[in-house]
DNA sequence: TAAGCTGAACGTACGTTGTATAGTCAGGTG
DNA sequence: CACCTGACTATACAACGTACGTTCAGCTTA
């Protein structure tokens, strides 16, 4: 009934994940946080959001589903967990080029590690909290921006757009079958319209490829880092807006 | 057990919605398919995405949860109606001003749709089912694109970088209240890590406000739109990368 | 008017989910 | 040896989406 409850306190940044104990005991290895974030992790990439549910994830850890609940607050908590162990996949420690390539790299690799979980990162946006590891990322990412010259107030911003982009990305327009598996061709993007209602769609159909075209996320990040550099180059002129 | 169910074909454009009969009849008009999505919309607007159960709704609309699934096929559909229902409050008759212009009214308006029900909008970008309200807001922006002089390729990656930053933009750190009242406070942004560690996130921790600072979202929009002009005016020279 | 059809609303029930609660049991310490 | 502690188990519950079969009002046709 006490806050202070035998689970590990989630404000403890030391214990989000921490190392697999590991005593050299029986054979089927002591249940630990860090093994059943990993065991969640591999279960909702390999198939899906959805199938993380903890009796599964206890299933596979051939252990009782209340067993979980020793180490973890709450399903809510652990995918809070997954999250971090996904975020600690990005490369932080880009040092060379300048700031614009820098900021390429940082934000490209948080895109291929989102990429890599996509279905994880699909409940990652919605999240407030924030672990170890998405502080270091953003620690880097605010930090490239201050040492180019970014006021902290546009610096915060520019962090938040990229942030929102690019986990935006991972959200939007992956396909999600729909449980009728009878209405499975209709899964197509667009229902059927007749052409001439819809010219400039039909035009452009054939490089539409769904939202995840290879190349589109750095399309969309060179239209940013674009932005930013005009931004940088001449900052009041760089309004598009007629005001 | 056939396709050809009782229910209305979803794969009919016109019938997403449809006007409500409301014959003339009794004192409680009767249910519809427009009558449940406008309260579905009204609730979740009002107790958020969570409360959105069809138990919920029917017991607002005074009738049995199964007297809902005579109009809409499940859960799922119904979701999928109130999202273009949202969709239809984007104003897309501007066809004033450049290009430029016009295309930021529309995203602005397309925003604006999306922040005025962001509970909603949590649960739209996941899909990928697309209504009329959708697919004429797509048209309009596809329009726009290609007679600015951008290519098909070119007009289809823009319009999902902006579609993807717009949408994703009302994803992205909505505060999501734990179930957990006693843990309340902990909703913060950011763990309480010793500042020495974090020096950049310190400098500008005054001006973060959490990702959706009023202006942040045209801040963005700005930068996509500036990367777009520079690459209509100098299609080769606007690479930001070292390639 | 009578008979029958149709489609909407209902009542009940099932399986799945997260998780509270209480019990069990092994291992370390007095 | 007694005892405590902390990890795992067993049972149980409420809430969810929704399948199934029934009821019943109102229209059509005779």
């Amino acid at each position: 009934m006490n806050d202070q409850s035998s689970v590990p306190g989630r404000s403890d940044p030391t214990t989000w994940v921490g190392v697999d104990p590991s005593k050299d005991h029986t054979r089927p290895p002591p249940l630990s946080r860090s093994r059943i974030v990993r065991a969640a992790l591999g279960l909702v990439d390999e198939k899906g959001l959805a199938a993380l549910t903890m009796r599964a994830l206890a299933t596979e850890l051939e252990v009782s589903p209340m067993a979980l609940y020793n180490h973890v607050r709450d399903k809510d908590e652990l995918v809070d967990l997954m999250v971090d162990l996904m975020l600690g996949e990005v490369d932080t420690s880009v040092t060379e080029g300048d700031w614009l390539t820098q900021l390429r790299a940082l934000v490209c690799s948080y895109h291929q590690a989102l990429a890599a979980h996509h279905e994880l990162a699909r409940a990652y946006s919605v999240r407030v909290r924030i672990g170890p590891y998405g502080l270091l990322l953003m620690e880097r990412t605010v930090a490239l921006l201050l040492e180019a010259g970014f006021s902290p107030s546009e610096a915060s911003d520019a962090f938040f757009v990229l942030f929102i982009y690019t986990a935006g990305f991972q959200q939007i327009g992956h396909i999600v079958p729909r449980r009728d598996s009878a209405t499975r061709e209709e899964t197509g993007y667009f229902p059927p319209l007749p052409p001439q209602q819809i010219p400039a769609i039909t035009v452009v159909s054939p490089h539409l490829d769904g939202p995840h075209r290879p190349g589109r996320f750095d399309y969309g990040l060179d239209l940013l880092l674009a932005g930013l550099r005009v931004k940088m180059a001449a900052p009041e002129a760089a309004a598009t807006a007629p005001q």
